[in-house]
DNA sequence: CGTTATGTTGACATTAATCAAGCACGGTGG
DNA sequence: CCACCGTGCTTGATTAATGTCAACATAACG
């Protein structure tokens, strides 16, 4: 709980006291109150100036950009421990919107900022999720790169199941819509449907609910997503276990 | 090694002595010997245990990442003044290889993070350049995610223009390889080649050598690239101009 | 020079986008 | 409770774009 009381003194720099919990990230936002959006409620939108820093409490969110031609490209999607806002630039790079019911923590970023910088594990933890970001952002980039739509998607469940509380089981828990998956994965909807569709059909997965996949052969799975980034994280599995979760 | 922490007065005036100042990123590297790689030579290997990061002198890099299945992804381009493994987490996350003839210093990693967490206006400098790494890796993936051969070229070229020094003149420089061009668009040779090819015979451009394009039609370009994440790319120039004097 | 990398062009095959129709589920109001 | 409707999803037919295979051209290099 909160043992430790931040007494948060004026707005100038180095003005507060002692009293840092800091013990990590998230204890700067446990006694900040839980705010809720409905799904399709907006949090902020790219170019909006940054003014917070968000902790995801609960539930799903996509971050997307949108192009001039109308077209939207889904950049992220985010879940229970993952930040909001930590690679902002003054404003946020890309609208974020909730996609099943969620609950957020708001941190000021400027307070955030004077945290980070004062101490130096909040600083290791930021730079540890902006690295994580990065490769996710990587990541994406090489899934959109070249590969087929089944492969696109066989990596895409791969992917939500990791985010799933690392848990073994085989149901892979889909919030989003086609929709978002297609802006997600550079197809259009009925792509995604029809490669579905032919995984179920050939036995690798089934279709119990329409926003769920159950995994029937993680193995085949694995070879079609073939190609898969997945090395990248064999080799590093504690690097996993410093923080909550997979970001966006 | 123990760094010494030097005022902020005396390494803004430039008058430091031989204690490491580290008045910003690059005067870390400043004293360290240049080495020099030829085309094709590789820095370092995805998944290499990361030692050292790399500043830039002159030439031009590709950071890439290699499929099980043999697909060669390139995620970037590095230029003067970039770093290399800013973004690692104990291994780096990418093969760097030179495209022409480039000129690097070296800094021992375990150094370079006490430098870091020394000074804070290195850390800042450097969560401006993870943020800044991050970006361009979100427009890679915007750039991939379902665009055409013609519009991926036009933001292709674009971009490169933008990294040239002076931003005015319509030549554009592509030391790289139509291979690069196609692994880092996620096309093929062939797509890339022909591409250009109609481009130049609409008179958008010319191609008056193999590596390098002169911009006949800015406007064309522009709306062909149009649908474009061009607009988050406008306060980049002076992000770079940020990292060059530490000024704020 | 001759040999090899790199780049261009052509013919053809294949994938995924587009256009269009219909289905399934959930909510609403009669 | 049921008819209605809208949204999200699936499926089919067709088309456009790009990948593939192959031949050739040009530049680079010893």
């Amino acid at each position: 709980m909160s043992a430790q009381v931040v007494t948060m003194q004026d707005a100038r720099t180095g003005a507060w006291s002692q009293a840092l919990p800091a013990a990590d990230l998230s204890s700067l936002f446990a006694r900040q109150p839980v705010e809720k959006f409905a799904p399709g409620q907006s949090v902020f939108w790219e170019g909006d100036e940054a003014m917070h820093i968000f902790e995801v409490a609960d539930g799903m969110l996509r971050a997307l950009r949108l192009l001039s031609d109308g077209r939207r490209i889904i950049v992220g999607f985010l879940q229970a421990g993952d930040l909001l806002g930590v690679s902002l630039k003054e404003r946020y790079l890309y609208t974020v919107e909730a996609v099943s019911p969620v609950e957020l923590r708001r941190f000021p970023r400027r307070r955030f900022e004077d945290e980070v910088a004062r101490h130096s594990n909040l600083q290791q933890q930021l730079f540890s999720r902006l690295r994580d970001e990065m490769t996710a952002a990587q990541d994406q980039a090489v899934l959109l790169s070249r590969r087929s739509a089944e492969a696109k998607l066989a990596n895409f469940f791969l992917m939500m199941r990791r985010n799933e509380n690392c848990k073994r089981t085989s149901v892979v828990d889909l919030p989003m819509t086609r929709l978002d998956i297609a802006d997600y994965l550079g197809m259009t909807i009925e792509t995604v449907s029809r490669t579905i569709t032919k995984l179920a059909n050939n036995g690798v997965i089934a279709i119990p609910e329409r926003r769920s996949v159950t995994v029937l052969k993680m193995e085949t799975l694995r070879s079609l997503a073939d190609g898969d980034d997945s090395e990248h994280w064999l080799p590093s599995p504690m690097a996993r276990a410093q923080h909550a979760s997979a970001s966006a």
